[in-house]
RNA sequence: GGAGAGAUGCUCGAGUGGUUGAAGAGGCACGCCUGGAAAGCGUGUAUACGCCUAAAGUGUAUCGCGGGUUCGAAUCCCGCUCUCUCCGCCA
């Protein structure tokens, strides 16, 4: 969320920034400034009060010492007096908290200036492209068939087991699963990223803490018993790591990457989107987390962008980058890229990574702060991106390298796989 | 799952009702000392929210979390969470 300071000191600013993201905040901010102001009054006269108890209470023991009965009997009622008058402080100044901070929750990131206008996905800006579109020859199928055909992936088998979207791997496609989480891993530690094995259930405070709780409640899985939630991405439990943690400024900048599988509930998608690997609730991604200074965290994110390039690159495959618009950029983030790639077969660029900076409203959140120069705590920037999800990507390495010796393993990742050629 | 013990600052650890934001030790930072370092000596070392133009200063809260008793709670009472030990179960 972002912070109270901002909210009041910009406001005009604020509330035009958000238009940006086709938000009026105009009113919410109003209510904030409002709020607040209620809270400060209820403070500065609950202080003065509890201050005069605390004095009134430190002379009493020294009147009972000397006996003096009737100045403590009259000590004691003007505390009571004050106690008294205090409930009623207490509660709205508790309420004004607990209200300033559901308003705050209702107020998206402010999006970066080189955000660009926009409703959709199709006013998205195409920032870079690369590699090349294969023509493929007149049998190319999609994925799903090329799964089932070498026997890869069997949808039909999660589906007994446990439902749609919970694909069994088998064989072959087994390798090529590990041989991409291993590629990945490999990439980033050669990056500079520490690498962390984070739980894949986490509570509730930490759902709180990257903002999936409460407002993407429904997308994630939920263990009633023990009440902790199904990790949607690596992210929720890495970047928890940080919650309520003050860094030295020689931590920063803090760059982990962590594999995991992600559950997602996907609530409401259906169709053509969800054939094959384009959606699953179930699946395997390496996330890269970042933590930076403010005045770096810019740097970071093009670092990061530049980083995932090189994966999709290294792997051969048809990649473009999208600055996401107003209108697509999520809630929490100030900017974001996402990448896609071509899948050839079935003709269609799918999104493989999203980086983005969220600046400081997750760390706010998130109470992530570090040291500054005067040694006062600051908030952090956190940052994080996908490098890379596995589906999409498998389903594009499928669709793409596809011949009729087989389907072709780029360079990059035969060390990883054993093997050069998937069939015949 | 059963039984017991515990949760204090960066760390260890004292503290069972009164000026304790918290002794003491360690760590760390800065200064002195030194040719340099070590040792030694000195100083400092939480966070949040208010007040104050800012700094300085100052008020309030915080000893796992929440509530209660009391003029006053780290200290007493209740609830919760977590950790540890033993037993059971188990990859």
């Amino acid at each position: 969320m972002l912070t109270l300071k901002v909210i009041i000191e910009n406001k005009d600013e604020v509330v035009r920034r958000l238009a940006k993201k086709h938000f009026d905040a105009k009113e919410l901010v109003d209510r904030i400034i409002e709020t607040d102001r209620a809270r400060r009054e209820a403070q500065q006269q609950l202080d003065a009060n509890l201050s005069e108890v605390n004095r009134l209470s430190k002379g009493i023991g020294n009147l009972v010492k000397e006996g003096r009965k009737a100045e403590v009997d009259e000590a004691r009622l003007r505390v009571a007096e004050i106690k008294e008058a205090n409930k009623a402080l207490n509660e709205t100044k508790e309420a004004s908290e607990r209200q300033m901070s559901e308003l705050l929750m209702l107020i998206p990131n402010l999006p970066h200036e080189s955000v660009p206008e926009g409703n959709g996905a199709t006013d998205n800006i195409v920032e870079k492209q690369g590699g090349v579109i294969p023509v493929l020859g007149a049998g190319a199928v999609p994925h799903w068939d090329l799964a089932k055909k070498y026997d890869l992936i069997d949808f039909e088998l999660g589906v007994k087991i446990t439902g749609a979207g919970f694909p069994v791997y088998k064989g072959y496609g087994c390798r090529l699963q590990r041989a991409l989480i291993n590629f990945f891993l490999d990439n980033a530690r050669e990056a500079g990223y520490m690498e962390i094995q984070p739980p894949y259930v986490v509570n509730a405070d930490s759902g709180f803490g990257t903002g999936n709780l409460p407002d993407k409640e429904g997308q994630m899985y939920y263990v009633a018993q023990d009440n902790l939630y199904l990790i949607p991405t690596a992210e929720i439990p890495v970047t928890n790591i940080y919650r309520d943690v003050i860094l030295n400024d020689s931590d920063l900048p803090v760059k982990n990457a962590a594999y995991s599988a992600c559950f997602r509930r996907e609530a409401g998608s259906y169709g053509k989107d969800v054939r094959g690997l384009n959606r699953l609730h179930q699946f395997d991604k390496v996330e890269i987390v970042r933590i930076d200074k403010p005045e770096r965290s810019y740097a970071s994110l093009q670092e990061m962008v530049d980083y995932v390039q090189s994966l999709v690159e290294k792997l051969e495959l048809p990649w473009r980058i999208l600055r996401l618009c107003g209108g697509d950029i999520s809630f929490t983030s100030a900017l974001t890229f996402d990448f896609e790639v071509y899948s050839a077969a079935q003709q269609r660029w799918l999104e493989v990574s999203s980086v983005s900076n969220f600046e400081s409203y997750q760390a706010n959140r998130l109470k992530c702060r570090y040291r500054d120069e005067n040694k006062r705590p600051q908030l952090c920037h956190t940052l994080n991106g996908s490098a890379l999800a596995l589906p999409r990507i498998v389903a594009a390495l499928l669709e793409n390298n596809q011949t009729p010796e087989g389907i072709l393993i780029p360079q990059a990742l035969i060390p990883y796989t054993g093997f050069d050629r998937i069939g015949v």
